[in-house]
RNA sequence: GGAAGUUUAGCUCAGCUGGGAGAGCAUCUGCCUUACAAGCAGAGGGUCAGCGGUUCGAGCCCGUUAACUUCCACCA
């Protein structure tokens, strides 16, 4: 308290000192508490060895936003912060720094000095993204951070793993995956991102054995696949082919003998209607292959190059082997034609490469059983997708959800608990590492190679961070967690997988909301990314403009939900907003002499209409922002706020409380109580969004509390409701707008002593205010612009609205004019409200308020009107 | 093939349960005025994509058309 506000808004010079603050009286901390009730947050986890960028900046502020205002409203808010290994993420950065620094790959190292590296990597840039994120304000309990592939996440993983073993839920097979052949590693289905490529239709004839000059024609764009091809399928319904059902065929340059099958799956009216089958390789094929009893031919290896299996191919890149065969099938007459052809090719989301689908022995999760879990609690929303239209999208995947894949042929991860014995070949999967072998008693036991998909682990984060499976007073205190707050672009990643992850192994939702929001792009809504070189670095925009206008600027201007496009003007118009706040602040200490708080308190009897108006606007402001933020409507009443701050009490109440403040004594007493309420309030509000300034500002401030952030937020008060004095008040801004115009029309200069004449008329009276010369005689006399830059006057006037001729400086041909067109103006708006009036049916249907209002207006026109033609009869004669 | 979103001022976008169209930026005019030129006072600018419907009343609800975007599935 007392502390000086510089006279100019430099963010960067205090939002570090501010921050400290907070860690060293440990207000993110939170305890296990039965008196206050918990609400809990945990991050999604960015990358260990990523770097803040405008995606987590938007994440973060909307999670910060709500922890704060529920923390200030004496919830027991806790954020749970935390970083995600990011298995191939990782391990790709850190194998190609080692080939690049030392020419290695991992294979080089081995695994475990590999690991070690992995771990190195970790350890030094681990923090990096933490600290990025103190720059933000987030205000994250750092007691309790973590790490997916800490000890006690993984703890939490065996145990999900050998649940789930247990109940039949985890199983390994052989099943056409997606392979990436750069990562070498299989991947679960949503890490491939399709996209439309240009490619071609290669139609081929296969011979039919024994006949000469019968051939089948197919069309493929995979050609290289014809390798390992085991037979030709045809609709049993289409009758071309029927007669081929049985026969075998000639597989050319291989001349392997293949069957012709009839199979469902083939669809008559696309291509030729037949259709080559290569079990190993395209997934609808395995299933043909399966129903059938075809032989599986596997002919790529981990890299996609042809194996063993692909004769003289062998060693081929697959698209090298692709030219080959084309060349070759050509070459042999078995080509019939090349048709260009755009079609869907699946890419690995980490890397790009054009993924492969290969029949291969993974580790599966079985999804039916529990997906039926995690949509049933979805449609008795017991988890709220916030905006709910994104509980389609999760239902939509969730009901058509395959067996999710879940090992990898990585290194850096949880390595699978499936220990095998050599002795005797035994399988134990185990949640301890196992020396002996429980079937034989043998001791040469070898753990799984593979490790887990790195969003199993995440799956468990709700739970896993705050103990499980431990019985923890944290579990029981926090879990389960209030919100969830993440990008539309995980939900199939992550949200889906934690819901059905939860209600598996807690027997609970892990939140009971999701708070979705879309992505951060760039001016010309272009995604961010690296390779566009288009990204904003968020840390920039902090040193530039301060964290406060950043988190502004991502909080506001897009509906929740939707995209939204980042712009740095936007970002220098939340900074103006603050300079806003921070000279209101500097102008209040300005008058504020004492440093006892109580010194301020407000004296209800010594209100004035503008007190009791700025009240009632802040207290009705306190309401719609608490029902605003309730229902996750932050941008709404960050808005809100916006408003008021820089309407209602910058650019009125403050200019209509000047003169009481220059005048001194009581009446500034009692201004600054008023004043210092009203700010208070709004440093409470405005706290969630933009924690710096006014933590800083408060730390300036007289008021009650050591911080800002432990004092409550403010509650709406039914004592401070004054619909008359606003009524009032909203005439005199009407009646001063008006004096405003009229200066403004007639080119006045906005001088200090500038002498305006103001109509005396029936019914209106001015109240003197002590720093403004009026005089009511004959005409009246008013003095604006006395007060520093506004034409800040003090008018009490009964009526809405107040006709003001401005006699002097009048040109009568002009103001003739004017007149006339306000006249057609009011006689027009007359003409509508009466015709509204009229109109039976809005009398009788419309709420009754409404037709009141109506009523009202239809006498404010009709003395408008006549006011107007008094005065042009006057100005005539 | 299925689903979702968007279309409002020159630009970027708000508009929460249907009751006279808003903000920021940009433009123009006038102001260095004792909180703030990162400011103040004003001004201009919109058939709320088109068509139809429900309603006393539609930017908002329903139907439909068009353009753009995204997600899911996928035909070898």
């Amino acid at each position: 308290m007392g502390k000086q506000l510089a006279k100019v808004y430099k963010p960067n010079e205090f939002e570090k000192d501010v921050y400290q603050m907070w860690l060293d009286r440990k207000y993110f901390h939170a305890e296990p508490d039965s008196k206050k009730e918990p609400f809990t947050i945990v991050i999604p986890p960015p990358n260990v060895t990523g770097q803040l960028h405008m995606g987590h900046a938007l994440d973060e502020t909307l999670q910060d936003i709500l922890i704060r205002y529920k923390r200030m409203q004496g919830y027991n808010a806790l954020w749970i912060p935390g970083t995600d290994h990011a298995g191939i993420a990782t391990q790709i950065k850190v194998e190609q720094v080692l080939r690049e620094q030392e020419g290695l790959s991992r294979h080089d190292l081995g695994r475990e000095k590999f690991l070690e590296r992995v771990w190195d990597w970790k350890n030094q840039y681990g923090d990096r993204i933490v600290n990025q994120l103190k720059k933000l304000g987030s205000s994250c309990d750092w007691d309790r951070e973590r790490f997916t592939m800490d000890e006690g996440c993984s703890k939490a993983v065996r145990e999900v793993f050998v649940n789930l073993y247990d109940k039949g839920l985890i199983y390994r097979g052989n099943r056409i995956i997606n392979w990436c052949p750069k990562c070498v590693t299989a991947l679960s289905d949503a890490e491939v991102e399709y996209s439309e490529d240009a490619g071609f239709f290669w139609h081929i004839r296969y011979p039919v054995k024994g006949e000469k000059d019968r051939f089948v024609e197919i069309a493929t764009t995979r050609p290289e696949t014809l390798l390992g091809d085991s037979a030709v399928a045809v609709n049993p319904n289409d009758k071309r082919y029927e007669a081929l059902v049985g026969k075998t065929l000639i597989l050319p340059l291989v001349g392997r003998e293949i069957p012709v099958v009839a199979d469902d799956y083939v669809d008559m009216e696309f291509g030729t209607g037949c259709v080559k089958i290569t079990p190993c390789h395209d997934p609808n094929d395995f299933e043909v292959g399966k129903r059938h009893g075809l032989e599986e031919i596997l002919i790529m290896d981990d890299n996609a190059r042809i194996n063993e299996n692909g004769g003289i191919y062998r060693g081929l890149d697959r698209y090298e082997a692709r030219e080959r065969i084309v060349a070759d099938l050509e070459k042999g007459g078995y080509l019939v034609k090349v048709v260009p052809h755009s079609h869907n090719v699946g890419k690995c989301y980490r890397c790009g490469t054009t993924v492969e689908p290969i029949a291969s022995r993974q580790w599966f999760v079985k999804m039916k059983p529990l997906a039926e879990k995690a949509i049933e609690a979805v449609k008795t929303r017991k988890t709220e997708f916030v905006p709910d239209r994104f509980s389609k999208t999760y239902l939509n995947w969730m009901e058509n959800v395959r067996d999710w894949c879940i090992s990898r042929q990585l290194w850096w991860g949880h390595r699978i608990p499936a220990f095998y014995c050599k002795d005797c070949g035994e399988m134990t999967i185990s949640k301890t590492d196992v020396v002996t072998c429980p079937a034989c008693g043998g001791k040469s036991i070898t753990q799984e190679e593979d490790v887990l998909d790195t969003w199993f682990s995440s799956a468990l984060w709700p739970f896993s961070t705050l103990g499980w499976p431990d019985d923890t007073p944290e579990l029981r205190a926090f879990y389960p967690t209030s919100v969830l707050v993440t990008g539309y672009d995980i939900i199939f990643f992550w949200v889906a997988r934690m819901m059905f992850s939860a209600l598996e192994h807690t027997g609970t939702v892990p939140f009971k909301h999701v708070l979705i929001h879309g992505l951060v792009r760039d001016s010309q809504g272009r995604k961010m990314s690296k390779s566009l070189g288009n990204g904003i670095d968020p840390l920039e925009i902090i040193d530039k403009y301060g964290a406060d206008a950043l988190r502004f600027t991502l909080a506001t201007g897009n509906a929740p939900g939707n995209d939204m496009r980042f712009h740095t003007e936007r970002v220098e118009a939340s900074r103006n907003f603050a300079n806003k706040v921070w000279n209101a602040a500097r102008f209040i200490l300005m008058y504020a002499e004492s440093d006892d708080p109580s010194d301020y308190a407000l004296n209800p009897d010594t209100l004035c209409d503008e007190d009791k108006w700025i009240l009632h606007g802040c207290n009705a402001l306190v309401r719609e922002v608490t029902e605003n933020l309730d229902k996750f409507e932050i941008g709404i009443a960050l808005q809100k706020l916006y408003d008021f701050v820089y309407d209602s009490f910058c650019d009125w109440y403050i200019e209509l409380v000047k003169p009481r403040l220059y005048d001194g004594g009581d009446a500034a007493k009692n201004a600054l109580a008023v004043l210092m309420t009203v700010f208070s309030a709004i440093l409470r509000m405005l706290h969630p969004f933009m924690p710096f300034i006014t933590e800083q500002i408060w730390q300036a401030l007289p008021v009650e509390g050591e911080s800002v952030m432990t004092a409550p937020f403010p509650k709406y008060d039914k004592t401070l409701v004054f619909d008359e004095q606003c009524r009032r008040i909203g005439a005199v801004m009407e009646t001063i707008a008006a004096v405003r115009a009229r200066r403004a029309e007639m080119n006045l200069p906005n001088s200090k002593k500038a002498t305006l004449f103001i109509d005396a008329r029936d019914g209106y009276s001015f109240e003197g205010c002590e720093q403004f010369y009026i005089k009511l005689a004959g005409a009246s006399e008013v003095v604006l612009g006395a007060c520093a830059q506004k034409d800040a006057i003090k008018l009490i006037t009964p009526a809405a609205d107040l006709y003001i001729p401005l006699r002097e400086l009048i040109d009568p041909d002009k103001e003739r004019a004017r007149l006339q067109k306000e006249l057609e103006k009011a006689q027009s708006e007359l003409a509508r409200v009466k015709g509204k009036l009229k109109n039976e049916s809005f009398v009788a249907k419309a709420p009754a308020a409404l037709v009141e209002a109506e009523r009202q207006k239809l006498l404010k026109f009709e003395a408008l009107t006549e006011t107007i033609t008094k005065s042009i009869n006057e100005l005539e004669g």
